[in-house]
DNA sequence: GCCGATTTGTCCGTATGTATC
DNA sequence: CGATACATACGGACAAATCGG
């Protein structure tokens, strides 16, 4: 809940830019005018409209303006740059998105497992295999290593329902950044399994591999996001950096 | 070439971090001290650490400081949240990058490719196929369609070089943003043709489809990379918003 | 548990530089 | 050239979180 000056009047510029109050490639109010009518300083206008560029809705241009770039696109993608959960993405693309628990253990990492999530050989962990279906379709199949050190009493009543919201609202744990990998890999058996798929029609899959910190700075999760191919979709939106290299 | 003070910072605190100058997990010296050794004001530091947050090179903690969270970590992924060419990022990770033009040609746009590209029916086009090798492999086939009436002259000489260069440096033209959409494809036969595949190995390559904006807020560029999967691997890191949703 | 010192987060006002028109 | 707009930088104030005594 950011109560904050300069997020909510992001907010605000967000809804009116998703609300077409802004055609789409004019000029938003200047920055002079914005502060009229947030009543603020040029600081907190500068800070909302740099998060609107970051969400590649308005670019702005030195010495003209900030224009509105934004198109109202296909929600039913992921969105790099933030991390979510299962639930809150199913609820933002407005979709019924349900979880199964197909395996939850514990277990010792062992040297295998430490090449793999990063978790060093003798930690004590969860390792929960979990399928996340939209519509009643299996999309997703999750491979979770959680650190049970750092969360105790993880069930699987608790897996079936959201981990994070557990994780926030009930340890108190805050959730701060996640390193990401995308890949593409062939399917397994497993795999086939869980998600129906076909070896004669696709035979990969996306995979999306995180390591997430946090406040402590101590990574209590590995997991591998095993999409099927044919309804995942990734978005992203890259700003141009003031070039680094000169090539 | 960025001459701004905060990004001189940014550049030798990512340095030092990257030099181990700040060991794995330890705080980095407070604002204030930051500000005797820079000679800035607050601000000034606090915008060159907010780019390392991006970076995913440190995490900020209220009533703490700043902790180093950098792992000198594998090099040749692709990084997601900036723009870069093709020999940018080949040269960043220090390999042998080149490309082969293997179709150009000029076009107008009908349904079908205003369809796929966004380009509306009847824009005038050069489209190219172009082949990306990385140590001799042929890796990446490129699908690009560029608007005629902004990249005048364009010649497959330059498009066997940088065309961002030529873009940038020589029609002066300045890149903002670019959306893009990462899916998973099953192979065609120019896929398996160019980068030398095998249907009964991997049938599917992973797909980045980008829209590209000047700064006039034309989309100038549509463009499909399509990947080897088994050389795919895309790289990101994502920050916890202070959540939105109430999930 | 409280208090004070330290540290980051938010916000304000102002001045100057630079690009556009 | 002047007016307007965004970019950078400075300095100050208060809030919120952390930590040690």
């Amino acid at each position: 809940m950011p109560k904050s000056k300069y997020h909510a009047i992001y907010r605000d510029l967000k809804q009116k830019i998703e609300a077409e109050d802004f055609p789409y490639q004019s000029l938003l109010p200047s920055e002079n005018t914005l502060i009229l009518t947030y009543n603020c300083s040029r600081n907190t206008i500068r800070r909302a409209v740099g998060e609107l560029v970051r969400d590649g809705y308005v670019q702005t241009l030195q010495g003209k303006g900030v224009r509105n770039i934004f198109r109202p696109v296909e929600q039913t993608s992921y969105t790099i740059g933030g991390i979510e959960s299962f639930r809150e993405a199913s609820s933002r693309t407005h979709r019924r998105g349900t979880t199964k628990v197909v395996c939850f253990m514990e277990l010792t990492a062992d040297a295998k497992i430490e090449k793999r999530t990063g978790f060093s050989a003798g930690t004590d962990l969860y390792y929960l295999q979990r399928l996340h279906y939209i519509d009643g379709k299996p999309l997703i199949l999750n491979h979770n290593y959680f650190l049970k050190s750092a969360i105790p009493g993880l069930t699987p009543a608790i897996a079936e329902n959201s981990i994070y919201d557990y994780l926030e609202n009930v340890l108190h744990m805050t959730i701060v950044n996640s390193k990401r990998v995308m890949t593409v890999e062939k399917i397994t058996q497993i795999d086939e399994k869980y998600l129906k798929m076909n070896v004669d029609d696709y035979n990969c899959l996306a995979v999306i591999s995180s390591q997430t910190f946090n406040s402590d700075g101590v990574m209590f999760e590995y997991t591998e996001s095993r999409h099927r191919p044919d309804y995942f979709r990734f978005q992203d939106n890259a700003v141009r950096r003031p070039s680094e290299n000169t090539i």
